[in-house]
DNA sequence: AGCACTTCTTGTCGGTGTCAAGATAAAATT
DNA sequence: AATTTTATCTTGACACCGACAAGAAGTGCT
């Protein structure tokens, strides 16, 4: 039995209600006192939770970060023996999920209105990194690391290849996220990663031979 | 001699204004009556040149292209005779582009803040893509393009191209510019960026024939 | 000179982020 | 069990914002 204060879950409460106004409005209608009035609290009530509108963003990206990593995992989990599938897979995952919530994909690479510590990111940010690490080592027969260590602590030829590949797959998401491959027919998009990625496997590949 | 109505010029300055405060406050203390202000007009009158703030922030995307195409040039002339450097000429002014103007490089890609028809983009958008579609043409040995013609017209593979190239340079260079790279030594940026081009200046080249 | 038109100003409205002060509930302490 | 402390939420206020409407000031055409 909720009463008018203690609500008990505020917190993510304000964050499924900015979940769904990012998905509807978008960032243009997204503030804070709509959150609030969709969670039907008082205006002022989210300041506790989060300080100000940045840290409301910066959980809401971090949230993003998770279901990155999810669908990552879901998508390589089938083709973890083919490694040209599990490349591809990285790449329909990061594809779709800036399809399914483009405000999000947009939000979690602002750094301008993220707060969090680079030198020390959060949960997310290590889970998705090492993710995206993983499927490079694994390309490239070597062991796969735990998400606590860092990236200076990898093999410089390793650093080359992560960029080569995530440069390759995070710019085509994003180009087509925001329309930059609309004058091309909708059918040659997946063709175009899939070729890309394949290259990208086969490049990693025999780098590391 | 001018009085306080009839600016002459009002429409750039207010752009000028507008590019100012993008460099030093970003997008979050944009406002049109910042932008007001600075050219030292009423708060109303950017209304009549430029609509609502997407209509203003449109102009100064595009001056942002205008920019990003005359650093493109500037890079690649000097090296017209080398395919290889002219690749990595595109993927520097791409990052440096990026680096002097984050706020410009954020805006200019992102088309919910952007009104302009998709099917007939304005000149600045034109140029921009004709400028990197040429590079890949030359890479391959074929004849450039004017800015008029579209993108379907052109053959499939030199669309996979393009692709290929534009995707990783520019995913190079927004995870640059939203700090994906801080934590790796400054020093070797350019240099993946180098090995970068130049695989992406071999791949197309050997496909070519 | 007169008139239409463009350009800019002034005033107003609802909405926003943020702060300060207060009210209420839960938890900790005695 | 009573009281104090802390966490949570509300109310009210302020300056600022985008947008609109109405009007003033300059320009150009006839």
């Amino acid at each position: 039995m909720k009463t008018a204060y203690h609500h008990g879950d505020l917190k993510n409460a304000l964050l499924d209600a900015a979940d769904e106004i990012l998905l509807s409005k978008g960032l243009q209608g997204f503030t804070m006192r709509a959150c609030a009035r969709l969670a039907n609290v008082s205006h002022a009530a989210p300041k506790h939770h989060f300080g100000d509108i940045n840290g409301l963003l910066t959980e809401v990206a971090m949230r993003g970060f998770d279901r990155l990593v999810t669908l990552l995992q879901d998508k390589m989990q089938p083709v973890m023996d083919d490694l040209h599938a599990q490349m591809y897979a990285v790449g329909l995952a990061y594809v779709e999920f800036a399809e399914a919530y483009p405000e999000h994909f947009r939000i979690m690479f602002r750094k301008d209105l993220l707060s969090y510590n680079t030198q020390s990111p959060p949960r997310q940010i290590a889970v998705t990194y090492a993710t995206l690490i993983n499927v490079v080592l694994r390309q490239r027969g070597e062991p796969e690391i735990s998400e606590i260590e860092t990236m200076a602590s990898l093999d410089g030829e390793v650093i080359k290849d992560i960029f080569m590949c995530w440069s390759n797959i995070h710019g085509y998401a994003h180009l087509r996220l925001e329309g930059q491959l609309n004058s091309i027919p909708e059918e040659t998009h997946l063709k175009i990663l899939q070729e890309n990625t394949k290259h990208l496997s086969d490049l990693v590949q025999k780098r590391a031979t």
